[in-house]
DNA sequence: AAATGATGTTGCC
DNA sequence: TGGCAACCCTCATT
């Protein structure tokens, strides 16, 4: 099945209950205009909002509204005759959505690349996603020569790049399992079934997919977000978890007794600037130990033996900030990647390791939400951070000085989100499809959807963007399947189960996903558009994707 | 259907 | 250094 592209994504999904739905197609964008009551005169301001900014077009309409408004004879104090802006609150202009499609404020630097001078809408970096790819320096062409480079370096690498297998459609899906949005997810590491899910109230998820009703959640392992989640790899029962609660939880899943081998805030709440709370952790098997980083920029562990805390705390990054994640390279573990917010992914040597003692820093314009050694060799670093980019550090082909690739991509959340962080495929054997949320939305046929990205790192390009229309959340929270072609995604309070979709297009009409509605969302079933727990809905569901298929191999490009 | 609140990072003073 | 306001394409609830 050959991938989406950006711009040629599902052009012929029919989304049936849009009519009904509360978003106007573009068509109808007239009737959202507003009259505006304002309680003092703004005319003195024309000049100075228009300058350079304000189209004649705008104009025009701004005089529309003016007469439409003196039509009716509504004024009873004073009628603007401007759109006001929400974001930077200057007049002549207006920002949010038109239908599903979102108008920037002009004012504003571009909310995808940062720069000014244009808005997403005209963003290079949105037309066309290879603007994005910055080359490292030292890496400028020849990519299928690089290919054999890296192969001479590791045969194990197949003779051929193999093609992407991306799972892209919904296979089933627990709706609002949690009761708060989930944060962190983890495949189990020998049943084929089971993923786990933490969320933002601290509860621990226990799904069997295959038989999809089975489910399970812990609620009074931990008190708040429960942040990550790593199973002992030698007791395949036990899940190690890290809170914002301060501690680190065991948990036995057989039994679901669980023990907390760490607490850093053993005397309570002691108010915001002594409470610590536990981000980023990975487990050394070598060593045997929990790597655990508190949100003042510590590092601690965890011996597993004794379950009991190993030494002293250790400064690895800039006292007082947050430590996000951990990560051990896979070849040497006792190589240590860590990311927090003072803007830098470190790498350590766990052997020698004491504050200031970094291998490396690499150097990031805001706060890296996740680093990670690529998944065979470790040779290569994928990190995320608030820029709005991802950096591509490659220690064989490029330098550590600076990032070997940056690719400009919307994952800039705000606070009520979880952090975005791009992973590396654990079954890709050229290491460079990464997996990552959308944060910005794009128009699809009249429905503002957030996708799931497959990028290829090694040249910046977007091999596919996942949707399903009935995920209009964002999803911030994927994981890819260690042995299997199964994405899971986190968005919102619901879990879904991606899986490819070569098979159904031979049984395209036996539609054979299975939803599961958890909590309140029950007592709404078949009345809450968007809600596709109900069978009318999973229809409407159906009949979209047949027509879908009947015309994937149309190509519109932008 | 508009308001509300939960809530983290950043930059400015 | 700490306190505070601004940020502004969320989501679910009332």
């Amino acid at each position: 099945m050959a991938p989406v592209t950006r711009r040629t994504a599902f052009p012929k999904v029919l989304i049936e209950r849009d009519s009904e739905s509360e978003q106007s197609s573009s068509e109808e964008e007239g009737e959202e205009e507003e009259e505006r009551i304002l309680e003092e005169e703004e005319e003195e301001d024309d000049d100075d909002d228009d300058d350079g900014v304000t189209t004649t077009s705008e104009k025009t309409e701004n005089l529309e509204v003016g007469s439409d408004a003196n039509r009716k004879g509504k004024a009873p104090i004073t009628i603007s005759l401007k759109k006001v802006c929400k974001v930077c609150k200057k007049h002549g202009h207006e920002a949010g959505f038109k239908g599903a499609t979102y108008i920037d404020c002009p004012m504003k630097p571009c909310f995808l690349c940062k720069k000014p001078g244009h808005t997403t809408l005209t963003c290079p970096h949105r037309v066309s996603t290879e603007h994005g790819v910055v080359p490292a320096p030292r890496k400028k062409t020849c990519k299928p020569l690089e290919y054999v480079f890296e192969r001479q370096l590791r045969p194990s690498l197949p003779s051929i790049k193999p093609k992407y297998v991306i799972p892209d459609q919904v296979n089933c899906a627990v709706i609002r399992y949690h009761s708060r949005r989930v944060t962190c997810l983890e495949f189990h590491p020998t049943k084929n079934n089971i993923l786990l899910s933490g969320d933002k109230k601290g509860q621990l998820g226990v799904w069997d997919f295959g038989k999809v009703y089975e489910k399970v959640v812990y609620g009074n392992i931990h008190s708040c977000l429960l942040n990550n989640m790593r199973f002992n790899p030698t007791n395949d029962c036990m899940v190690y978890s890290a809170s914002s609660d301060g501690t680190i939880s065991c948990t036995d899943l057989e039994t679901g007794l669980s023990s907390s081998p760490m607490n850093l805030n053993p005397d309570g709440w002691q108010g915001p600037n002594t409470w610590k709370m536990i981000y980023g952790m990975d487990i050394n098997c070598e060593k045997g130990l929990v790597l655990v980083a508190d949100s003042f920029g510590f590092l601690y562990m965890v011996d597993m033996r004794s379950n009991h805390r190993n030494g002293d705390a250790i400064l690895i990054h800039k006292r007082g900030t947050k430590v996000v994640g951990i990560h051990c390279n896979p070849i040497q573990p006792d190589i240590v990647l860590t990311c927090g917010n003072d803007h830098f992914a470190r790498i350590w040597d766990l052997r020698y390791i004491e504050a200031g003692s970094s291998l490396y820093d690499l150097k990031h314009n805001r706060v890296v939400n996740s680093a990670y050694f690529s998944p065979f060799s470790g040779t290569k670093i994928l990190t995320t951070s608030q820029d709005n980019r991802l950096h591509i550090w490659d220690s064989i082909f490029g330098n550590m000085d600076s990032p070997s690739r940056e690719i400009v991509h919307s994952h800039d959340f705000n606070r009520h989100l979880t952090p975005f962080k791009a992973e590396w495929d654990p079954k890709d054997p050229s290491e460079s499809l990464a997996v990552i949320g959308r944060y910005i939305s794009e128009n699809y046929n009249g429905a503002a959807l957030h996708p799931i990205d497959f990028i290829d790192t090694s040249t910046g390009q977007l091999v596919a963007e996942v949707i399903d229309p009935n995920i209009t959340t964002i999803s911030p929270v994927n994981k890819l399947h260690p042995r299997e072609d199964i994405l899971a995604t986190g968005s919102s309070r619901s879990l879904f189960i991606w899986k490819p979709k070569e098979k159904s297009e031979l049984v395209e009409e036996k539609d054979e996903r299975k939803f599961v509605v958890c909590g309140r969302a029950e007592k709404k079933r078949g009345k809450k558009k968007g809600d596709i727990s109900d069978e009318s809905d999973d229809e409407g569901l159906m009949s979209s994707k047949s027509k879908k298929f009947k015309s994937t191999k149309t190509k519109n490009k932008h």
